[in-house]
Parts: C-alpha cells; sequence; structure tokens
DNA sequence: ATAATAAAAGCATTTAAATACTTTTATTAT
DNA sequence: ATAATAAAAGTATTTAAATGCTTTTATTAT
C-alpha cells in the first residue's frame, strides 16, 4: 500500500520529533543513519515533505531539517498524501482503473472496509503518539 | 500490498471459473483481452498457479487453461500465497525486517488489525463467491 | 505418421522505483 | 569579504517488476 520511501519518510519523521525537544536540527546523514536507510533516497524524500509543509529546513552551518510543534501534532496522513499522493486510499483493490460503488470489483465491500481503517489509523496516529512510543522504548524504528 | 500480477491472477482465475458450468478450457489471449491485461504477464503467471494447482492446464488443440470445481472452492488467498508468497500478510507496516510483538514498530498494534482483517477477507472469499457476483452483475473484472 | 495447436520455457526489453553522484545555492561563523 | 557548511537541485545508475519475443514441448485431430 505504502511505498518503501514513504515508510522511510514516516520513521524519519518520528525521528525529527524526539529532536524537537532540545531543538537540535538534524542533517541528511544523520537521519538516514539513525533510520537505517539510503543517504540519497532520505535527502530527496526530505526535500519532498520540506516543500509540503511537513517539515522545515535551514541550509547553512548550523543548518538542518527540523520539525515545530504544531508539525509534531500532525496526524501521518499528512506525510502520505506528500509522499505517495493522495490517492492511496482511493486505490481498487483488484487494481480496477477508478474504485467505485456502481463499477465495483468482485471484493470492493470488504477491501473498502479495511482500506478505509487504515486511512482512518493514518488520520488518527500523530507523529506525536508515534514518537512517544519509540521515546519509552515500547516500539523501535529499525531492526 | 498485492502485486499487479496478484491482482491480474484474481481476475484470470475469476475468469475461468466462470467457464466452469460449460466445461470450456480457456487460452491465454482469450483470458489477457477479457481481463485486460497484459498477454506474456499473463501467460507467465497461468503457469506459476497452474505448478501451485491452483488451477489446471492442458496442451495440444483443444487444450487450454480450466479450474475444477474443487479449485473453485478455493479461497482466493491460495490465488496470493502462489503469486506472490506466503510473507505477504506477515509484514511489517512501516518496512522492518520482521513484524513482532517484542520488536514491534510504532504503527504495529493498529497495523496489525488493518492486515489480520485483509488476511481474514482473502480466506474466506472464495473463488466461486467473486465469480458470483460477475456472473450476477453486480461487479466487474475490467473499468 | 503428420500437421496443427496451445502451453511451457527461456531470454530480452521496458518501465518505474530506488539509489547514487555531482553541482548549485543559501547561510552562518570567522 | 571569505571560507565552511549543509540543503537544494539536477542528472545518472541500479534494481526489480512488468512486459515482450522466440523457441521448445506436448497433445490432438487428421
Ligand atoms: S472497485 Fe475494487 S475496491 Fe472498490
Ligand atoms: S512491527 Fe511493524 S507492523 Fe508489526
Amino acid at each position: 500500500m505504502l511505498s518503501l520511501t514513504c515508510k522511510t519518510a514516516i520513521k524519519a519523521v518520528i525521528y525529527l520529533a524526539s529532536k524537537f525537544e532540545s531543538g537540535e536540527k538534524s542533517g541528511i546523514k544523520e537521519i538516514a543513519e539513525f533510520i537505517d536507510a539510503s543517504e540519497h533516497t532520505v535527502g530527496k524524500m526530505l526535500q519532498t515533505l520540506v516543500k509540503a509543509e511537513v517539515i522545515n529546513s535551514a541550509k547553512g552551518p548550523t543548518g538542518g531539517f527540523f520539525i515545530t510543534g504544531k508539525q509534531k501534532n500532525q496526524a501521518i496522513i499528512k506525510i502520505i498524501d506528500a509522499v505517495d499522493g493522495k490517492n492511496v486510499f482511493e486505490e481498487c483493490g483488484l487494481g480496477l482503473s477508478k474504485c467505485s460503488a456502481t463499477h465495483q470489483c468482485p471484493i470492493h465491500n470488504d477491501y473498502k472496509v479495511v482500506r478505509d481503517k487504515f486511512k482512518t489509523l493514518c488520520q488518527q496516529k500523530k507523529v506525536s503518539d508515534l514518537c512517544d512510543t519509540v521515546n519509552d522504548g515500547l516500539a523501535y524504528l529499525v531492526g
């Protein structure tokens, strides 16, 4: 459902959120190393997130990527919309060009329920929620 | 979650199921045309399904692909297992190498629910169920 | 037996995602 | 002002999935 880059994006934003308290900015290399992802993929993806105002960046020395309190409070669907596009949760489970009740595929009714449940999850989970579980040692970003 | 080829496979098997009553066998070309997919992808994928005994084939004139009553009664997860592998429903939602409760990612608890729901759907829906909705004009394989 | 048919199999190409590299631009500390 | 730093941007390569093509093998009807 989500691209690899999108999953990486969610982990990167959680990492940035964990640096919010201290106010530290983080460089591409640091982020990529921590979440165990390709530096280049991370760099490009972070730019996308900056454009979508999901995170912020500053150039030059002492620069880097960072997140604001408001952004930390955003649901992770914002990250998904920015990286994979707004269409993720509207796609047909059997690959029809358009998911619709009036011209539905054979699994539409049941698939829609699952897909909507996933969408709701992404709408409800805030970056800060996920960050907390990591900070508390209840969840991990690598492994 | 499912590959494009896997979605194509489900549609192809539903098509074969619709030919069960008449006993007709279907050729690659005919199937590909009906479900609006690449002939070559369909050919290769059908071979995989034959090997996995999800469908059957016969060479030579009057040959083609067909399905037995028993196979028509199978759940679509058999198709998924054959084409995309048995691991589809065990994958971590954030891309960790292994999904496990003891070393979980930040969305594990909620994601697992959704993923399991989708798995249950694939275990419960039989080829014949989906075939019926198409035959009754309630659902479509293309469009 | 022979020819025709259709799947099986193997290899090649295309496409899109992911990853890698290089250059440019902005910012800050000196 | 200058040099150092780090993101931004653009281009190129790699990888895996999907698609395309060609040859082989098995089967059936004649
Ligand atoms: S039409 Fe296939 S999921 Fe809605
Ligand atoms: S660990 Fe990520 S879904 Fe289970």
